[in-house]
DNA sequence: TCGGACACGTGACTC
DNA sequence: TGAGTCACGTGTCCG
């Protein structure tokens, strides 16, 4: 009797550790399918370079600027428009912000510095944003922008030449781009031509087709 | 003799085992430090996370366009710089480039298509972009662009509202672009001004100083 | 008491 | 042969 009950319980106990091999060792394979250079190389080094790859990887993503994904519980993330709209998309509301980049010390020892405007768009607004611009003892290294329902996101890396100052000059270009902002929300010509219709010509956003 | 023979070998042999298992649990912690949201998970969960992640962060990197940096052995990817060139800067040579967006079909059946273009840089070139996108039946959801030396490199994801005749939509495209590429070379504005200076204001690239 | 999760040592296999 | 890796069953701890 006893011991008809110990071998049932060590059945099992074997058979529940041998289903907890089968999930490891199966996420573990699905692992070796997602990366690249482990077709015949052991659990430890699937393992290490799965650990290079997430850092490798994150790294990127946290250079570009994108917003960490995993920040909420939101696990649907199969479609493009829900990638674009968590990465960068205008909001309703006009929105400024500057920052430090991330790991932003060029080999040079400049400092990169990261600016978002989101406000009402317009034709106009590249080359108030080039004025803008201008009056900053910045380069601009790189941008992105989007736009959609007659509102833009511009995103703007600057590479800060001086380094003495640095806090004037970002107040400066705090200025300046806050000019820009509030130009295209109450700016004369907008206030005007938005009741006539609104098609004034894009470059993003918008179907194209009355332009 | 022969039994203590058999001991030593059975004691390197669990020693070697309990090497191995170091490594393996070893690497699963720093992929526990590396992880979000797996502060107390088992093992296989950790693992499960592991590949979400790299499945989300593979996306991302994807449908942001960067080039995987698994390509080639250089491991030195430690300053902004070297990510910037490797992710996207104007080449040298003028660059038109037009390819299907991965993943990229939307929720509506929408296609993307990215598009880049690599030419010289001038004051003209986003009118003339925004000009040039307006021939063509699509809406730029998106845009990306850097400019050093001079030289500008621009990518454009477009959507393309209308399924039908897609390689048209494609060709026009194509050829739109190239006559802003074209124009940045061969064009008379560019012929004429450059002997005189380089003195055009530049929305990026270049000190904004003398504008 | 069960059931899950873990580390351990061992037999089998490969280079 | 010897050193490495793997799957397995087991002892142990915890909720």
């Amino acid at each position: 009797m006893a011991e008809a009950k110990a071998i049932a319980a060590n059945k099992s106990h074997s058979e529940a550790e041998r289903r907890r091999r089968k999930r490891i060792n199966g996420h573990l394979a699905t692992l070796r399918t997602l990366l690249p250079n482990t077709i015949k190389t052991d659990k430890a080094s699937l393992l290490a370079e799965a650990v290079r790859s997430v850092r490798e990887l994150k790294k990127t993503t946290s250079e570009l600027g994108a917003t960490t994904m995993s920040d909420d519980d939101n696990d649907n993330y199969d479609d493009h428009t829900t990638l674009m709209k968590k990465f960068m998309f205008p909001s309703e509301s006009d929105e400024l912000n500057i920052s430090y980049c991330n790991n932003s010390m060029d080999s040079d020892g400049t400092l990169i510095v990261k600016a978002s405007i989101c406000c009402e768009d317009r034709p106009e607004i590249m080359m108030e944003l080039r004025n803008a611009l201008s009056t900053v003892q910045g380069k601009v290294v790189r941008a992105e922008m989007s736009t959609v329902g007659g509102r833009i996101k511009c995103l703007l890396w600057l590479q800060m030449l001086e380094n003495g100052c640095k806090e004037g000059l970002l107040v400066q270009l705090r200025s300046a781009l806050k000019v820009v902002m509030d130009k295209a929300t109450f700016g004369p010509q907008n206030m005007g031509q938005d009741l006539l219709g609104n098609k004034r010509p894009r470059l993003l956003g918008g179907p194209m087709n009355y332009v």
